[in-house]
DNA sequence: CACTCTCGTAACATATAGCGTTGCATGAGA
DNA sequence: TCTCATGCAACGCTATATGTTACGAGAGTG
């Protein structure tokens, strides 16, 4: 299967969201990331469940933030996609009768395990604030401007 | 896509031929793993290349080992399989314009980087020899058989 | 009220990758 | 010559991320 770019892509979104003021449509983020509305929906679902962001319908409605960027790490963002697979390899069965097997698992298991700890972990320590924080000294570095509409041409 | 179980299934493989003393054919590989033979010899056709194992066609035919298990480790093992992904999520795009897009492909690639590594080196570090070892210490600890007709039941 | 915008969601299509299965060719031993 | 076993190509199946279309519901505008 393709690799899952989900929490890239949201975000992706997220990141544009807190330089932007007013709520932004679907439709835009779509174009911004070269997918279609739906997909946007589809991810950014999971997250308005859980409070971090806010949708409104109607005219000038759109996808807004609804938290404390802070306080919200990539952990939680991960969470709200619905805590999506992180290794693409596994054990072939999870209760072996054979000993030779629950070898195997037992070694692998144990570094499977390791390798998604760290994962979790790094996600806990990087926040959307100190995101927002490294953009911003690139685009300072770098120049350039910061409007979804000029980042991603229409 | 599926977890791949790739390398959890050869080293089951692989620790049963340690056990075993003479070749040991595709067949009864399988039903050990309640696969086809035909798997088997795909996973196996990798480890034959490298000269971790070697095959022998005809009568009395079937796979041998061909290396030192002390200087063989699970990272030659999943060299051996073509080294397939390790991770299930990756960025969504590889060198972006946007710099917002950039500054998360950054963060996010710098931990998935790590858990590669992470995951590489655990492979270095443990060896067939390892593998058997534990296996012979889960052995004499719980008792039965080594055998592969046994441990696996026809 | 009619119209337009936007999200919410179902349904279906597409692409990829692991895995299973069949068939046949080839080489080795009985 | 027959049987056993690998080598390999060619399928089909399944799961999942992703793309697309269609339609309904709510919210604002004229």
């Amino acid at each position: 299967m393709r690799r899952d770019s989900r929490l890239s892509g949201v975000l992706h979104v997220l990141l544009h969201m807190t330089e932007q003021p007013g709520p932004i449509t679907s439709d835009a983020l779509a174009r911004a990331m070269n997918t279609n509305p739906v997909v946007v929906r589809r991810i950014m679902g999971g997250l308005r469940d859980r409070g971090l962001v806010h949708s409104e319908k109607g005219h000038g409605g759109g996808w807004m933030l609804a938290c404390d960027l802070a306080a919200v790490t990539l952990r939680d963002v991960y969470d709200a996609l619905g805590e999506p697979a992180l290794l693409a390899m596994g054990n072939r069965t999870e209760a072996p009768d054979c000993l030779v097997e629950q070898t195997v698992n037992a070694a692998l298991g144990e570094t499977f395990d390791e390798a998604e700890a760290l994962l979790l972990r790094r996600f806990e320590q990087i926040s959307l604030a100190a995101l927002c924080e490294v953009f911003h000294a690139r685009l300072a570095e770098r120049g350039g401007s910061l409007a979804l509409e000029t980042t991603h041409a229409a």
